[in-house]
RNA sequence: GUGCCCGUAGCUCAGCUGGAUAGAGCAAUAGCCUUCUAAGCUAUAGGUCGAUGGUUCGAAUCCAUCCGGGCAUACCA
């Protein structure tokens, strides 16, 4: 419909030999301004030393608008073009939602492929509460860009030759071995988690004392990694998470990738060596030149991460995402400009960065740490709140803003909660459909064809029309700035407009078969949307609550 | 110090490719269940959009400076 409008103002430019401008047409916020507006008026006027309002009345007399589509058209406040939508054209795209098995389903992408990297966590311990952003965030644009056309790769990528695990293997022998001689020293940096202990105890299970002295750390370090990513993918399951792809960086080390990488940046002269270490010049870009391989031999991440980014490349998606929290900030930008340096495009790479969350119990917040023992786990959140919450309030907020994670709220099984209002119109509609079909046999023998679009028009039941023909809007949006929240503000919207649709409209009558298949009829419209929508986001339907 | 993000109602936040009277949820106050789920609806109250300048027909939105908070600034990842 925008589109239509402004292919239509364009025309009337062009007879009035006005210049073409970009102008935007917009929902406003008032519906007595009508349905669609736009400024393309003020924004002539200056170019044409004219008053808006007088441009805006030459465009709107050489308008020539099919009274099916517009059924009035005007001009307000200081040279706004108002549009407004007839009726019909809502009624049909009724009839459009009730027949389509998908409604909003783009073919926008269709062909295209698209890899999301997100989690990433290293196998040293769970996932702590922290994750649930990207983990959540990363689940609902995985499925946003489905529901646009792309062919979509989940992938994990995970360091498994660092520092960082090194560390979980010392930690968790030194547990092992404390537990046949109590005074065995615990590393200083040691990862302090409960979970180590269970893992040094499974170990003491299988194999009794047998390592007791064991200079094997590789032994250590493959159990704990084994163990932790089981702890891992059980939580992700429990959000339906699965990732096609678990790549390790130790594969880059077998395939020569990060030798090959090394060898690029050497004969670009864009590296050199110091103190032993090799250092990647930044070109006056950072700070300081960073280190690429330390004076041990051993590579830092960001080798590895941008061998990594060039084989994602290299296997040619037409979008790769990578979600970050914002502790990544810096090494996401030297890891695009290394793989940039080393003559590759990095265009297709878009790279979601969110903010750090603080979890609030009543007025107490507290924030994660590795460090401490006392850390708040994925697992605990979600016993807490339930799945449908956690994935709710993560995302529900824009990503670049701090979150607060209010637990207490997200907790509460009322009114209170944001989660249940949405769900909740899912439910009611449900309900209503459940006592059509169980009490009303009249109703089952009404088809499609039957519906009687002239009995549609009462204002919460146009209301709702107009706003479930803007899903595919929607989505569209929403996909484009892969920002989830927004299409959480759109589902807030039609689960409102419905209750105050069903206050106020009796949906089953007896006495009024035709006008109770009509109005049962925007219901399931309005189920559909609200199921579509709900599965992007990655919440449950539910029937009953 | 430098880079990035944030500062909007008592609290948590939408709104930001400039547009008409700044929105929602929670909290507060007052109403609505003999009728499809009251996890709902209706109404009232609540704001110098951090501050100051600028750009223009028009700024919460763009620019500059300043103030406040977060994150980063490792031969950890």
């Amino acid at each position: 419909m925008k589109e239509y409008i402004r292919l239509e103002i364009l025309k009337a430019l062009k007879k009035l030999d006005y210049p073409e401008k970009e102008f935007i047409i917009d929902e406003p916020k008032d519906k007595k301004f009508g349905d669609l507006s736009a400024n393309i008026a003020m924004l002539l006027s200056k170019e044409l030393k004219n008053n808006p309002r007088e441009i805006a009345k030459n465009i709107l007399d050489n308008l020539e608008m099919d009274s099916h589509k517009i059924s009035k058209a005007d001009i307000a406040g200081p040279g706004f073009l108002n549009f407004f939508v007839s009726d019909n054209y809502f009624k049909n795209e009724l009839l459009y939602i009730l027949g389509s098995e998908d409604y909003g389903k783009l073919n926008t992408n269709y062909g295209k492929t698209a890899n999301i990297e997100w989690v990433s966590a290293n196998p040293t311990g769970p996932l702590h509460a922290g994750h649930g952003r990207q983990v959540c965030l990363g689940k609902a644009i995985a499925n946003l860009l489905e529901w646009t056309g792309y062919k979509v790769t989940r992938e994990y990528y995970y360091n498994d030759a660092g520092n960082q695990m090194n560390n979980l293997a010392k930690s968790i022998r030194a547990r092992y071995e404390q537990i046949f001689n109590p005074d065995f020293p615990f590393p200083q940096d040691g990862y302090v988690g409960e979970y180590i202990k269970e893992i040094a105890n499974k170990i003491a299970d299988e194999f009794k004392d047998k390592l007791v002295n064991s200079s094997d750390l590789e032994f250590f370090k493959n159990f704990g990694e084994k163990e932790n990513f089981n702890k891992i993918i059980k939580t992700l399951e429990k959000f339906g998470i699965v990732h096609d792809i678990f790549y390790n960086e130790t594969s880059l080390y077998k395939n020569g990738n990060i030798d090959e990488l090394k060898n690029i940046f050497k004969e670009k002269n864009l590296s050199y060596e110091n103190e032993g270490a090799v250092w990647l010049k930044m070109s006056g870009k950072f700070e300081k030149d960073k280190v690429i391989v330390k004076a041990t031999g051993e590579p830092t991440y960001r080798l590895p991460d941008m061998a990594y980014h060039i084989d994602k490349i290299k296997r040619k998606f037409d979008l790769i995402i990578d979600i970050f929290g914002s502790d990544h900030f810096d090494t996401y930008k030297e890891v695009l400009f290394g793989v940039q340096s080393a003559g590759f495009d990095t265009d297709k790479i878009k790279v979601i960065i969110h903010q750090m969350v603080t979890f609030k119990k009543g007025n107490e917040s507290f924030k994660m740490s590795k460090r401490s023992d006392n850390v708040y786990y994925l697992d605990d959140l979600i016993d807490d709140v339930g799945i449908d919450a956690t994935q709710f309030f993560f995302i529900m907020r824009s990503a670049n803003t701090h979150l607060d994670f209010d637990v207490e709220l997200a907790k509460e099984q009322s009114d209170k909660n944001p989660v249940y209002y949405l769900q909740y119109a899912y439910a009611r509609i449900c309900g209503i459909l459940r006592n059509a079909e169980e009490n009303f046999e009249s109703f089952k023998k009404f088809k499609l064809e039957d519906l009687n679009l002239d009995l549609i028009k009462d204002e919460y039941e146009m209301n709702l029309l107009k706003l479930l023909s803007r899903f595919p809007e929607e989505i569209e949006d929403t996909a484009k700035t892969l920002e989830p929240h927004r299409l959480i503000s759109y589902l807030n919207i039609v689960a409102e407009s419905f209750h105050i649709f069903y206050h106020n409209n009796r949906v089953l009558d007896l006495e009024n078969p035709s006008l109770s298949f009509a109005r049962l009829c925007i219901c399931k419209a309005v189920q559909k949307i609200l199921n579509s929508g709900f599965t992007i986001i990655g919440i449950k339907s539910p029937e009953r609550m």
